[in-house]
DNA sequence: CAAAGCATGGACACTTGTGTCTAGACAGGC
DNA sequence: GCCTGTCTAGACACAAGTGTCCATGCTTTG
């Protein structure tokens, strides 16, 4: 939030600004993120940047655009990041499924909160609905085209596709607070599961050494 | 909706009552479904029954109040029609699995719109968040133990009954508009995957057709 | 029939949010 | 050095929601 200060000289803007645009973007996000669409609101984020209300007004049309360049930021980064990761290129299904899963701790890669924010606000807006219609769409497809090329026939990679994708959205909305290290030691579990197909040690090992290399960064 | 009419004579309420307290509940529980929390409104449930606003606060102490009750009412069912549906008999694993997948078109039974709109009230209150945690362990927990009673080690158990359970909440978290018939025609896949054995014909079959049949009713 | 109590409606006060308008502060160009 | 365009603050109007108070029905009981 505060590192985007450098943007006030690089912008177009002259003098005398206490926030840009973008600082209003970024708070928007952050609490789109952790409270949901409903606490988007111009005044607290207002508040939160100490600046006047109305000042927004100058950068937004109103509240519905800015909610507008949320949603657009989302449509841009997290579906992108899932499916890139989904075309890797991979030895074994074991590897690929591990890629798959790397792009929810890769920085600047899929956002789980920011996804999960989106689609409660889905919910309540068609419009919404729409977009993210199609990003499930591609996601699935991405997905069982990772299993088709290691070997699986359409309707098996079809399945298996929708087991993970699903699965993988359920662990979100569930918001569990499990600790890192108990997740990561399920990982052998999961990818069998995943996949019918036993991991190698060293498959599983290098992905959980990825994970925690990533956590601690 | 309409049908709790019969409540005006058998409940305790004397006389001109135009609604009953069953009456706020049942239009509250239908606004949290299918419009989330933040719908469940005094004034719009007294709007849909056609009633002044301020009798609400005859029937309840506030809006709380109310909220309440709805939470009492989903830990009550859908958590028990869950758990109940993992322990029944079963000669397999596949129908045991097939047994879960029930409880999501019995009726009365597991309702995964008001699941998934208790989840997202409990992202903004500490309280709904404590109730569900605790019900998530216990599904888990049903699950898990229904693995193991067919023959699967207490670690894969616990695996599959997590790939099972996450990936059901998943999917509805997704609200895809999927038609019946599509869903059911990977019925067997699907079985295949979360048990990890090819499920025999007659046991796809007979689920399918159970399925068709509730969707009929 | 009258009194007592259940149930409702309407007016009021309060809160929180959006969006508009106007005055003014600040930097840079001329 | 003053004017202009950029940005901000404060006041105002408006809408939607909650909760309270009080008067007024309607029904049952005595």
């Amino acid at each position: 939030m505060a590192e985007s200060k450098g943007e006030e000289a690089a912008g177009p803007s002259t003098g005398h600004t206490k926030v840009t645009r973008e600082d209003w973007l970024n708070v928007a996000m952050d609490l789109l993120m952790s409270d949901g669409v409903a606490e988007v609101k111009v005044l607290t984020i207002g508040t939160r940047l100490e600046v006047s209300r109305s000042s927004f007004y100058w950068y937004f049309k109103s509240r519905k655009d800015l909610l507008n360049q949320l949603l657009a930021e989302w449509e841009r980064t997290n579906t992108g990041a899932m499916v890139r990761h989904c075309e890797m290129d991979a030895e074994t299904i074991t590897e690929a499924v591990c890629n798959f899963f790397r792009c929810l701790f890769v920085p600047g890669g899929f956002n789980p909160q920011l996804d999960f924010a989106v689609r409660e606000w889905a919910r309540r807006d068609g419009t919404v609905r729409r977009v993210i219609d199609r990003s499930d769409t591609a996601r699935h497809r991405a997905l069982a085209r990772m299993f088709e090329r290691h070997g699986f026939d359409a309707a098996e990679a079809d399945i298996r596709a929708r087991v993970l994708y699903y699965q993988q959205i359920g662990y979100y909305a569930l918001e569990l607070a499990e600790p890192m290290e108990e997740r990561l030691s399920r990982v052998e579990g999961y990818l069998h599961a995943f996949t019918g197909v036993r991991p190698r040690p060293k498959e599983v090992t290098r992905f959980i050494c990825d994970a925690r290399r990533a956590a601690a960064a």
